[in-house]
DNA sequence: TTGACTGTGTGACCCAAGTCACAGACCATC
DNA sequence: GATGGTCTGTGACTTGGGTCACACAGTCAA
């Protein structure tokens, strides 16, 4: 099994906690693809991720979606164990992006780690950060046009990535043809190349400007 | 003095402790308008809002800005304190929009308060509806188009709103000739009735059908 | 009453984004 | 190598929303 203490922050220094309460979580490995919790069906326990990665998102009547963030090893999901704090369910739609190991934590024990200082300011922690998550995406969707978005989407994934655009719309909360359309002007001013299901990136530089809007 | 006992829920259990605690915080009272924190300049403190109403925005660099949410009074703004829990602050401004009471919660007092159970699962709680209040909001701005969204921020406050164009504006997210605009097509509608700085709601039942985006 | 200021209405125009309808390209596998 | 799936490119068109540049109406104070 994966040893907790090397779990990366905030909740790194919960982990000798976590360790003497192991027993009373079974962990469980997923394959990539499945689907957490949903819309209608938020999940009972709070998913502390160990390995792998989780994508929580939002999606339209018409079929559109949007991603609102990643939780990676080491966080709790909190959209999922936030409907434990409130009537009604938050909700969103959590599946993981590959196979993933989690442990999902009863309220009821949950509710006794609190009890210790460390894991309640990594909890608070990772509240803060999701928030902090949400308002930079609001503002985003808000205020900045696609291509600056398409291009933030584009960077920090190391210079080979291996997706559809399909999944690049999804992520931003648009149409397929839409990501199309800006990837083949990137590709055109040479700042990416483009194949099936590849994208490889020449000007990261480029990128980084558009994204922040910078003149071109 | 206000009494703390009158708050409204989620943290009136706490109010107990509170009223305890209460000498250690000063209330203060400020007049409508007043800028309790800023893009760059947090406060440092838990603001817990005793009376009136602050109203939490963000701003783009073109001069719009949005409404994420409003705090009423018995809850704390957790955008201002959750930059208390990480290291970058969140960027968001407050500002209050009528004269308020508050509390300012020095966090090694609020971190004593997280001791009690009740006052935790309240702020739990809190953060909890934050993010839901967020997560509406992102879908609001990726999803829906604005005559829908303008319906729904007229609605819910009584018959009679008395503020201008660019009040809604700013808290959509838009600019005032969209705002007047729009507002015009609901006026010949039948729906509402126009005039300075004042909006007068005749059919409340329309302007719920657009706002949930039902063929009219 | 005369300004000055703040709010409102509006038309002309622009552009980003979305829709529709395809045509190919690539891939698997039978 | 035929066939059906998934992915990609693209042109034509629509449209919501934003920009600009005004005119004009209330309101208030000097």
């Amino acid at each position: 099994m994966i040893d907790p203490v090397h779990l990366y922050p905030p909740l790194a220094q919960v982990v000798p906690t976590l360790a003497d309460a192991g027993p009373c979580a079974a962990p469980m490995t997923v394959p990539a693809g499945t689907v957490l919790f949903d819309e209608n069906a938020p999940c009972q326990g709070f998913p502390m991720v160990l390995e792998g990665e989780v994508k929580v998102s939002r999606h339209s009547s018409d079929g559109r979606s949007l991603e609102l963030y990643r939780v990676v090893p080491g966080e709790l999901c909190l959209v999922s164990s936030a409907s434990l704090f409130r009537s009604a369910p938050l909700s969103a739609h959590g599946i993981t992006t590959r196979p993933s190991t989690l442990l999902l934590i009863p309220p009821a024990v949950f509710r006794q780690w609190l009890e210790t200082p460390a894991f309640r300011n990594g909890v608070l922690g990772l509240f803060a950060e999701r928030m902090a998550d949400l308002t930079g995406l609001i503002d985003a969707v808000a205020f900045q046009r696609l291509d600056q978005r398409l291009a933030a989407a584009l960077l920090g994934r190391g210079q080979n990535l291996s997706l559809t655009h399909q999944d690049l719309a999804d992520e931003l909360g648009t149409v397929r043809e839409i990501v199309s359309r800006l990837l083949r002007r990137f590709e055109r001013e040479g700042w990416v190349e483009l194949s099936r299901e590849r994208i490889h990136i020449h000007n990261s530089t480029a990128l980084r400007a558009v994204a922040a809007a910078l003149p071109a």
